[in-house]
DNA sequence: CGGTCCGTTGATAGAATTCAACGGTTGTGG
DNA sequence: CCACAACCGTTGAATTCTATCAACGGACCG
């Protein structure tokens, strides 16, 4: 396995066995495949929108100290679009393998409907972190990903506990913490390292009131 | 100064001497003033949508356990929509003595930088809620209200302390806390009860990194 | 002039992070 | 296939940060 020679600020996903700079692989005429750890950029041809076929993505904002916000998660049937600034910079990664198509023939009004809700997400967002307790969040986003995943009782969470971290804006100690004492209470049971098992949702979600 | 009689959970404005719930004044055919602490309310026949010619509001999210999150301030210029949701309920209040117009008659492409504006500036907002600590939050608030309040040296915050520590997520006994800090430490000087005075700006803007 | 509201400050309690150690899993190369 | 290394996640102890509770002074309003 040879790796990226990369100056400077090294990037430890160049040091892992994923090197990061990569083309995605084309299946169809607009279809793309990125690969686990993949950063996905869009053929300079294509509007920088689209959607997910399978898989999952991370939007990421780095941080100058090394510290990284993850602003959303996105799966199957998700619009996802980088939104780039003189202030805000965000880039869309996958947390496995995804596909994806590029989204130029999307219809104005399903559009809007897609930043509205990612409006909406985002006030959603503030709010857990200004006003929840860790343990809160951590509820809050097992309910919100076991719904996101079809609601079955036991579902595997795509992504890291690191991404968990970044999400809800803790550390990874204190996400291990949160889910242990869930699982004590009895409102929830973790399966190896991804799987989670929610016995009552009804009991979880009254810990949100 | 006759009360509202209010069963229930009594908003504590409907205790203070500015009743909330007030027509507000129609100057002009689209110009309407509404007066300090009083909820905006649009005419049912406008768009929910204005633009702010002199005055401050802010957006508001009740919870139901009585806290609030306030999710944004507006000034001159601004355009504010209530974004209403089965999941998210947003008011927009005046701070003060404040003029707007509703704006009926707004460009598609006016809103759509607006739209997009405001999803740069609740990124932002996660990013300050989640990475940074009260000191930085604080100061961070400040350079922002320096630079919207036309970046001289000296200016007044159009908000009180609660206001201030319902954006940032902090108590108000910590916003204080903060801003003597920061006094003391000779980055910031206060004036009066909203006077904030930043001698250096370089300096304050190096805590942010 | 007196009361209420707003902001500041101090002492204490509580929550989350940091630092450190450890076990388990995964992937790699022999 | 096995051994080893790297990485991921968990747990404990100590520290740091913020909230809470309480008291107080000043501004504003009637």
């Amino acid at each position: 396995m040879s790796y990226l020679s990369i100056q400077g600020n090294v990037d430890p996903r160049a040091r892992s066995s994923y090197p990061f700079l990569r083309a995605p692989v084309r299946h169809a005429n607009t279809t793309l495949r990125f690969e686990r750890e993949q950063v996905i950029c869009l053929p300079p041809d294509a509007a920088q929108v689209f959607k997910i076929i399978s898989g999952w993505v991370r939007l990421v904002q780095d941080l100058a100290d090394g510290r990284r916000q993850i602003v959303s998660f996105h799966g199957k049937g998700d619009f996802v679009w980088c939104m780039r600034n003189a202030s805000v910079s965000i880039c869309a990664e996958a947390i496995e393998e995804t596909l994806l198509i590029c989204a130029d023939g999307i219809s104005k009004e399903e559009m809007h409907q897609a930043a509205l809700q990612q409006m909406v997400e985002a006030q959603k967002h503030v709010l857990l972190l200004s006003q929840r307790s860790s343990d809160e969040r951590v509820a809050s986003f097992l309910l919100d990903m076991q719904r996101r995943m079809g609601s079955s009782r036991i579902f595997s969470l795509p992504m890291s506990r690191a991404d968990f971290a970044a999400f809800v804006g803790m550390k990874i100690e204190t996400i291990s913490r949160c889910l242990s004492s869930l699982q004590q209470r009895g409102l929830i049971r973790l399966h190896g390292l991804r799987g989670v098992e929610i016995p009552a949702r009804a009991a979880l979600e009254r810990l949100l009131q």
